[in-house]
DNA sequence: GCAAACATAATAGTAATACTATCATTTTTA
DNA sequence: TAAAAATGATAGTATTACTATTATGTTTGC
């Protein structure tokens, strides 16, 4: 399974870069360091030049590889959303019961950190904290229309619609799969965040994760409703 | 009730400011078309030379308001929270039984839109709609423990208090609150959006409204378990 | 009615951001 | 080994995000 995943190539839409990272050393330190700066000194402080400086390089070479900093965001986004969808793909597959494929899901989308595996040049723990704090950042904007023409967030949507295919087949009388499906996939990463940050208006922490919540939720409004 | 609402002066964080605007008709121009602006280019294009050409003022006089952009979103957040916990208080006030309580609540934080009121210079529609697109971005940056520390959300978060208070009045043995108060709270500002720019990851749409999918929420987990 | 206090306007200036362009140099590949 | 491609170095521009200074109203208190 590690291997497997290793080796992974996320399929990124045509126009989030300009010129393919993986296909050189420099696009690949480029996204591993990028990654981390952003992690480092937040989004809204990072830029080209800081990034060149830190992996010695021109920030002209940067721009080469991508347009600006918010195209740096969706290709990693992107990055992430691939990642999970690929897990979420794998690790429900051999489940029989529509259930456990459910409760699994659940458990992937909400969970504190992926754990069992790492890419060799991307650390997906520090990703995970980024897309917490910066993913609604690539669609809270005044190009999202334009841009989801485009397809830049099509394989986050396909991890949304994906977990509204198993609701239904759990309970095909429920109303509103999509909007759980996506409360849950959005409310995770939120919740994470206010474990963090806002403590007293969630009643996660130590003991209790989102996962929990979560998994409560969907038992309450789906599994023991059946 | 409407005269009533159009006269409260929002409460607003010291910090937040470093003029009141509401002291002065300058200030109050610059609130008002401040948020038609941002409405209008967005959040990320909006800069405060722009609101001085807009209202034919020095960008030098803005300055003298606010910081900077960061704050004054800030600002019209805290009024428009300001806002909602006002109304909360009263709609709920003369309601005995802690159910229509709940979803009284419920419908006040997930409606479409503030139909009945509005305040003598703030367009409440167009503030709900900066809410929902830019309201998170007041958070997600690197500086929110500083803020939070200094009472930046203060408001927000005694919304998300008094939902939870009504929450276990509704049902103590729910475990968890505090989550299911800031994810009605925050996911309904992102069902709202979904259902406008990515309409296949949602179940709202012109008949089903992010309301329906939270009270069907509150119901099943919180009223029906009675 | 006048001075003091205060608010606003006008102008200028700075450092950083967000790029684009050009040309030189190094590396790859055919 | 020459051509092509990638990278590096340098320079330059427009905009952003401010700060500072000085001038010009405007209000208010006596």
């Amino acid at each position: 399974m590690k291997t497997l995943l290793q080796n992974i190539r996320p399929e990124i839409q045509d126009g989030i870069f300009l010129k393919d990272p993986e296909s050189s050393t420099l696009g690949k330190r480029i996204v591993k360091e990028g990654v981390l700066l952003i992690d480092e000194i937040g989004f809204e402080a990072f830029t080209f030049k800081k990034l060149g400086e830190r992996i010695q390089t021109n920030e002209s070479s940067v721009y080469r590889y991508f347009e600006n900093k918010h195209k740096f965001l969706l290709y990693i986004s992107s990055w992430y959303w691939s990642w999970m969808e690929c897990r979420l793909v794998f690790e429900t597959a051999n489940l029989v019961n529509v259930n456990d494929q459910l409760v699994k899901a659940v458990l992937l989308v909400t969970e504190d950190t992926a754990d069992d595996l790492s890419s060799d040049y991307i650390d997906e723990s520090v990703l995970k904290r980024i897309i917490i704090s910066d993913f609604t950042k690539t669609f809270l904007t005044k190009e999202v229309d334009d841009e989801n023409r485009e397809g830049f967030f099509k394989i986050y949507k396909r991890v949304i619609y994906r977990i509204t295919e198993i609701i239904k087949e759990v309970s095909p009388a429920y109303s509103f799969p999509e909007s759980l499906a996506s409360n849950i996939v959005e409310g995770a990463m939120h919740q994470h965040f206010l474990k963090q940050h806002f403590k007293t208006i969630t009643s996660c922490n130590e003991s209790v994760s989102p996962a929990d919540f979560y998994i409560n939720m969907v038992n309450n409004l789906l599994i023991k409703s059946i």
